[in-house]
DNA sequence: TATTGTTATACTCTATAACTATA
DNA sequence: TATAGTTATAGAGTATAACAATA
């Protein structure tokens, strides 16, 4: 269990503690904002989320591979998208090449409302991470990026095991 | 809205939505490997960080001052704290200087637990921080505190407003 | 047989409001 | 009147298991 050099003995008492804390504490403040700031669109956190990952899709996603980009379980995205259905945000259609498939697309409305969520998500997002100097924030980033490097092919998604 | 350079036109296309999206998805694959860890030992993630806050106060603590401690609403901890009582690894008492409030305290059995929380969470922990360098770590580590820095004081609580 | 998405069910955590008992 | 903690209630999100339709 020896990895790099964490188990160091007597050097940090309960360094990765502090940090798993203040991670967590820091990730709850930022989805309080945002839930609040996108209460007014009808919208909770998780389906503005849902909503993004559309937006970025090339194309129509299946409810599996949705729930992969979330890292989240197949049956949470079906809540979701059902709110944005009725919502009528969201299309949900069969797809024509694997019947058992459903393909979610952002209707027009969707879209015209997504433009409004992101700014709802960017405002409590600057308002957490704006006193951040550029540099730090670049810093913050590339760290991020490095604890969720080697997960992101093999276990993207939580799955039942 | 101007704040300190946040919405320089051009230069970052969304780095704060990034970087919002990074932290709420590495804080929640921190939380679920805890959650994983924690659950032979019959606690929830919830009930290990009241647990801790517990250990590390010099005296027994208020209900509401544990809220406060953990940034949530009263309400929430009474139902982690009924678990915990039940469970047998805290005592609730009533404060004799002031009857309405209700004092907290570890148990033996509460203590004797608690280092096994601690080890569970902190492998989980180590799991995740582990593939930084101590370096890193502690450059996360200032830059978390420093995005949680002003607000510690002021809206510590989220409080009903 | 395996896979996709769903229904069914249950639990954690959260929030608001109303109530009790103290102060 | 105000405060501390609770009960009551509701909603978001998650997880697991079982099922129907399709492959």
């Amino acid at each position: 269990m020896t990895r790099g050099k964490p188990p160091a003995p007597g050097s940090s008492p309960d360094s990765v503690g502090q940090l798993a804390e203040l991670l967590v504490r820091t990730s709850w403040r930022l989805r309080r904002g945002s839930s609040k700031e996108l209460a007014p669109l009808g919208v909770t956190f998780g389906q503005a989320r849902v909503m993004r990952v559309l937006a970025r899709a090339p194309e129509p996603m299946r409810m599996a591979d949705l729930a992969a980009s979330l890292e989240i379980v197949p049956r949470s995205v079906t809540t979701m998208v059902d709110s944005l259905e009725e919502a009528g945000l969201v299309l949900r259609e069969v797809d024509p090449h694997d019947r058992r498939s459903v393909l979610v697309t952002p209707t027009a409305a969707g879209r015209s409302v997504l433009a409004r969520m992101d700014r709802a998500r960017r405002a409590s997002a600057e308002d957490l991470f704006g006193r951040l100097t550029d540099r730090d924030r670049t810093t913050l980033l590339s760290l991020l990026v490095a604890l969720n490097a080697d997960r992101d092919g093999a276990t993207a998604a939580p799955g039942p095991r």
